[in-house]
DNA sequence: CGGGAACCGTTCCAAATGGAACTTGCGGGG
DNA sequence: CCCCGCAAGTTCCATTTGGAACGGTTCCCG
């Protein structure tokens, strides 16, 4: 095949090795697992395509709802009440599709949405009956899916891989909103 | 506040605890954190954000290349040489969006293109000397905000995440690609 | 007080996106 | 040997997306 010699691995990475007998194994998914110097960003991006594709997929087919309209839903579902701009910092969405999002499914009687007292800038977002009703009919299937993806791994390497994902997250503060132009070296 | 109870989070969840102190933090991001079904999606999404829009954004804002392009030439520099439909397994894109992607780096001149001897079907695509230029000048910019991401874990830690997460994604042939219409509860 | 900065949400519009249909090339069973 | 099915890439086009600019509100500091 004659390839020319990949960028090379940089860090060791690790204990982790090859797997040596995975034979019908996909080169370029392994080469992205066990030669790529990002590592962790291959993980994050490949584990969240294989969720958000199936699951994003069926929520459109079968009750008509973009992602980011169910983001929204299910941020409610799991705080109770929020702003669009909790929804903004926690899921990354831009302001203007969320703002979009907020507007069809109030429309659609998913959500209440009445000013906050106090502070005229914000909105305040509850489920309706409906909204909640669909959020339960729903988040089974999304609990399966993880639980799937998850079970190759048992109880304990499943805490502890929450644990050690946690901890990333809540460096978030830390981290750049925004790369400047000249770095190539820091 | 007066907010109704939330969905009930299922699951114990593991070892991990709420980390009582933390006061500024967001409460909406506190409650996708430790009060959800389905913790593992959300640190996937939150930290893939948090990875993708501050390097694509900066890639394009300095070489003009869009996320599409620049994983096809990413997944070349790991791999050598390979086909379309590879980056379409490893990357989860649609392949329309990935065939405009090598039509525009092929005319920039950062990957050449030529016809698989032995399968018509196939395009081998190589990195050019310029792809592997820019390759070069931009994977370590990449590299070092995967490890800023990851600074608040020591070696062990990383290398246990890396095995997991890793452990994980090798068993992606076992979950299905679609979700079928009527299950609500499998 | 008052003016400027920051913030929330909305609107606008050019550009990217992705589902579906199509073309071309391989392969296997009558 | 020839169809029919399938895989790789491409094209078409309606829809979605997200950067930028905007209006309204609050906060801060002189």
């Amino acid at each position: 095949m004659k390839q020319q010699a990949p960028l090379q691995a940089a860090q060791p990475m690790g204990a982790a090795t090859p797997l040596a007998g995975v034979s019908g194994m996909d080169e370029m998914l392994e080469a992205k697992l066990w030669r790529n110097p990002c590592w962790f960003s291959f993980r994050l991006n490949y584990l969240a395509l294989r969720y958000n594709l199936p699951l994003y997929d069926w929520v459109r087919r079968v009750h008509g709802l973009s992602r980011p309209e169910y983001v929204v839903l299910y941020s409610l579902a799991l705080t109770g009440a929020g702003c669009a701009t909790d929804v903004v910092r926690t899921s990354g969405f831009p302001k203007n599709t969320l703002s979009r999002a907020v507007r069809r499914i109030e429309a659609l009687g998913l959500v209440e949405r009445r000013r906050d007292e106090g502070d005229g800038r914000n909105q305040v977002l509850t489920l309706s009956q409906a909204g909640r009703a669909l959020m339960e009919a729903t988040m089974p299937v999304f609990v399966a899916h993880e639980r799937r993806m998850l079970s190759g791994l048992n109880e304990e390497e499943r805490a502890t891989l929450a644990r050690l994902m946690a901890k990333v997250v809540l460096d978030h503060d830390a981290w750049p909103d925004r790369i400047e132009e000249g770095r190539d070296a820091p």
